[in-house]
DNA sequence: CCAAAAGTGTTCCGTCTACACCCATGG
DNA sequence: CCATGGGTGTAGACGGAACACTTTTGG
């Protein structure tokens, strides 16, 4: 193939991945100690090189795939950072991706054999380079459209109880909702669907389950919560 | 210095500058004829590559002094976009930026020197690879922040009448806005400062100019029109 | 004197917010 | 029988949307 911009300098390019998952009602996120020079033993997000024949998509696709063991998650990319020293070793640029994942789909043999674990995002320690910077910057933008946008459900069971799901919007935007308001926001919607089971696990009397369902969604297509 | 990560691949990473302008009364684009291969010829936005002593916040900020002679410019981040085949001569990873400026303040002869003009946003033509896109999702981000951060402002001269300031909103946006509405909600922003100028240009009766107090706004910190 | 743009308030309606009590059940 | 979490309605405040006429002045 002809050498177009030959002249021009090359670059290392990763993608990182920002894994979110919701439990014991916190915001968590997946953070491990770093097992290469420079910065091992650091805190750090996953991450990967991006390969000669892999989109950035799908760079970032395949190291999810790697860490979580699931496909077709929720994900959507926070933004590329390009310090020149972000990186201690070589110049990396990196693209930053932020998944929604529900912690139970998790593999807990494969979560330890990665040797990374569920860390509440209030509670975050100082991590490699500017990851810090991009965990803020992809809560902003997971605050942003949690309203908009039916996010919640990536982080929760095919079903689930209304309590869970409002305690997901109070981890996510950090603050407390009124129960009754919340309610009657979810009864106006019609894909979020109830279903005919109950859900003993929590409480006594038992909490009906719900459903969010996406067919129903796709016709639609506005949300507003 | 040590090279850590020697086995990976290395690739192009370019910037491209989404120049948003603002002239009678419409959302214009600055674009240009490509002038080199591939695509020799094509209408495409203005780009550099990144260079190894500089972040890609600087390139971006290089490539927008070059194209318009201005420094200092509003610009943020549209996102990086990385299809493998996405440039058809070589792998080339781009980062898109998207800058705000007054159209008045852009040197005629420095645009014609680097051959692009003013193209309004709704009657744009296919660009150059994956340009259109790029277009499309800073026109999305543009009009999710208008209403939440002080943009339009960057688009408009230093002095700017009530009615211009509308214009501007009309165009990101897209739809027309009433009147006093409009009018009410800038009179409750108080760092819209009116002073004692009058335009004559575009009324008979002419009209007030008003001023964007930056240091009044740092203060307040809070936007919302 | 008239065309053309600037400027100005009020009413209505829907949405958001605050708020407290009864229900069902397992232990 | 009681502790625990599930479930429900209303009133008042607030903010956004609709809407039409007067003013000024250059040509």
């Amino acid at each position: 193939m002809t050498v177009f911009y030959g002249e021009h300098t090359k670059v290392l390019v990763s993608v990182d991945c920002i894994v979110f998952g919701f439990d014991h009602n916190k915001l968590k996120l997946l953070i491990g100690r770093r097992q290469m020079d420079p910065g091992r033993g650091e805190w750090s997000l996953y991450g990967g090189f991006v390969r000669e024949d892999e989109s950035l998509v799908e760079a970032a696709n395949r190291v999810l795939l790697k860490l979580t063991g699931l496909d077709n998650l929720y994900m959507k990319q926070v933004g590329a950072f390009g310090a020149i020293d972000r990186d201690p070793g070589e110049r990396v640029i990196t693209v930053a991706y932020c998944a929604l994942i529900n912690v139970a789909d998790y593999d807990e043999q494969l979560r330890e054999q990665h040797g990374v674990q569920w860390v509440s995002v209030d509670e975050l320690p100082k991590l490699y380079s500017d990851h810090n910077e991009m965990v803020r910057k992809a809560i902003t933008l997971l605050r942003r459209r949690v309203g908009n946008e039916p996010l919640s459900f990536n982080l929760l069971p095919e079903l689930f109880t209304l309590t869970q799901l409002q305690h997901v919007y109070e981890a996510i935007l950090g603050e407390q909702i009124d129960k009754r308001n919340f309610r009657k926001r979810v009864k106006a919607i019609d894909f979020i669907e109830k279903t005919e089971y109950i859900d003993k696990q929590t409480s006594k009397r038992g909490a009906v389950l719900y459903r969010f369902n996406r067919e129903a969604f796709a016709n639609e297509s506005s949300f507003r919560l």
